[in-house]
DNA sequence: CAAGCGTGGTT
DNA sequence: TAACCAAGCTT
């Protein structure tokens, strides 16, 4: 992969005697230095099992709603072994409102692999890594090279839109994460030297950084910018978006429901009668959002309503993910 | 592979 | 204020 293969935009002035596209490593890491923020999991002494959560927890989740629960997660859980000891239920409960229960779920199974499989050490090794449940390839990546340092190419949100603005000119990355983003994630990356992936690993954390506090999806900073200079995007008058992103529907969906439900198993020291849980209330299904008077009918003809359906198929998913489980005395977090 | 999965701060 | 969106993964 040579530069050539980068397209059209232009990655700063080279040969201007500055190593790595035009100096573009060399700043942006610079850049890093000075500005990165001061998170736990990025200090020295945290270990590879510290960083782990910390992924798994960041999944669709801001640093500031992550930081304090995962500092009580390491003071509760220092290892893997704490914590695949303990019921999976703990884990949901320690999870607290972070939004998508189920990572902790795998959070907690990847723990007891990993005492099983791995002998309680978080193994360093991306394919091992990707084969512990909750890990995809960006986290797999993420860990073998922010807990290990190893060279790997690491793409998330954050780094698609740098990129997309910086080398593309494009005003977000595209929908769906292409081959031709991840070819040149792959052409960005800083030569392999004799440091032990220690600039890859600047680069990747940097890059991400970049994007989190400078490179925004909405409102972005480039005054601040140490690479606005040689961005495709700027150069081109920061067109628009070519495409509108996609919503995330919130009010009446089963989401809120289920929510609502895992709300109230996580405060409940036993299980809740079936039927207390199927009353809780606070939702409007979006079936009587819609159209109130159709909801309405259906119920007088079927006697129940659409939201009562509703309950019924989110308590019976939330028992099919393995969040919750039902005894005789009623519903509750998993044992 | 597009859809589904929580939650709350920001704009 | 409603809409956007945040270190994705799984099916």
């Amino acid at each position: 992969m040579s530069h050539s293969d980068l397209g059209e935009p232009r990655l700063g002035e080279p040969g201007l005697g500055e190593p790595g596209l035009g100096g573009l490593h060399r700043r942006v890491t610079d850049w890093f230095a000075v500005n990165a923020r001061d998170l736990p999991w990025r200090r020295p002494e945290c270990t590879p099992w510290g960083v782990m959560v910390s992924e798994f927890m960041l999944q669709q989740t801001p640093v500031v709603r992550v930081l304090p629960v995962w500092e009580e997660w390491m003071e509760r859980w220092p290892e893997p072994a704490d914590l695949a000891a303990e019921p999976a239920g703990e884990a949901l409960r320690a999870w607290g409102r972070l939004g998508y229960p189920r990572r902790a779920l795998r959070l907690h199974g990847a723990a007891q692999r990993i005492v099983e499989d791995h002998g309680g050490r978080v193994p360093s090794a991306h394919a091992d890594l990707l084969a512990l449940p909750g890990v995809g390839a960006y986290t797999a990546a993420a860990i073998s090279c922010f807990a290990f340092g190893s060279p790997e190419t690491v793409v998330d949100t954050n780094i698609r839109r740098v990129h997309a603005r910086l080398v593309s000119g494009r005003a977000l990355p595209e929908p769906t994460y292409t081959a031709a983003e991840a070819r040149l994630a792959e052409a960005l990356m800083p030569p392999q030297g004799h440091d032990g992936g220690r600039l890859a690993n600047a680069w990747n954390a940097a890059v991400m950084e970049l994007g989190a506090l400078v490179c925004t999806a909405r409102s972005p900073r480039c005054q601040q910018c140490p690479v606005a200079d040689a961005c495709a995007w700027v150069e081109a008058g920061q067109p628009e978006p070519h495409y509108v992103p996609k919503g995330q529907p919130w009010a009446g969906t089963d989401r809120q429901v289920r929510g609502a439900f895992m709300a109230v198993l996580r405060e409940s020291d036993g299980p809740v009668p079936r039927a207390q849980l199927l009353g809780i209330s606070g939702q409007v299904s979006a079936t009587e959002q819609a159209d109130p008077a159709l909801a309405a009918a259906w119920k007088r003809l079927t006697g129940l309503s659409a939201a009562a359906e509703q309950r019924l198929r989110c308590l019976d998913g939330l028992l099919a993910d393995g969040l919750a489980h039902e005894g005789p005395e009623g519903v509750a977090l998993p044992h």
